[in-house]
DNA sequence: GGGGGGATTCGG
DNA sequence: CGAATCCCCCCG
């Protein structure tokens, strides 16, 4: 093992179900080539079980990825312009997947302020689902790659331990359409983390 | 083939 | 607060 960014994590670590896996993929390191980042904020999507989430309906062209192995990442492209990434966890069919919502930036960040703009705030470079994939560099040609690969995209550990406490809140952006599925608190963060996307309500 | 809507972001 | 700006997906 090389630097201590960079052990390979079991893929069992996936296996189970979106609002089990999210926290515990908090503190781990998203890598793509020289950029990397802590991974502070999460968004749990249960697939069939979830209105909020893409495969809610069932498998289309979109979403396929999701109902594959785990430990894929699911990316998908928005408003015609954004980028967002996710984790594919659960047994193969269940389509269950953590969105990424935000890094704390590690390493590379010339390389991210080249993506995002030169007068981009540090704080602001991968606070946001969207934001981190620019500056990751991460886009729809990413989607389905294997993150437990070994290749230049991939997950790893660094020693942190996912937090014991972590924040809790409702997920962000979803419409009417969710349904009761709005009042799920499966979005969780890094407790006074300063590089979520945006402040946390009450800090619960 | 048409149209409504989007797990966002930035600027005015 | 609204525009940007595609693409996806469901329906007819």
């Amino acid at each position: 093992v090389g630097s201590a960014a960079d052990v390979p994590l079991e893929r069992s670590r996936f296996a189970a179900l979106a609002p089990e896996v999210a926290p515990r993929l908090l503190n781990l390191v998203l890598v793509h080539g020289e950029a990397s980042g802590r991974i502070v904020e999460v968004e749990a999507y249960n697939g069939a079980e979830d209105a909020a989430s893409h495969a809610y309906r069932g498998m289309t062209a979109r979403n396929r990825v999701m109902f594959g192995p785990p430990g894929h990442l699911y990316v998908y492209f928005t408003y015609g312009m954004h980028c967002c990434a996710n984790v594919v966890c659960g047994p193969e069919g269940r389509a269950s997947a953590v969105l990424i919502r935000a890094l704390e930036p590690l390493t590379g960040l010339e390389t991210m302020r080249r993506r995002r703009g030169p007068r981009v705030p540090d704080r602001l470079l991968a606070a946001g689902p969207g934001r981190l994939c620019q500056a990751l560099g991460i886009d729809r040609a990413h989607n389905g790659a294997d993150l437990l690969g070994g290749g230049a995209l991939r997950l790893v550990h660094d020693g942190a331990a996912a937090p014991v406490e972590p924040v809790t809140g409702t997920r962000i952006g979803l419409s009417a359409r969710a349904g009761e599925a709005g009042a799920l608190r499966w979005r969780f963060a890094v407790r006074g983390s300063p590089w979520v996307s945006r402040p946390w309500p009450g800090d619960v």
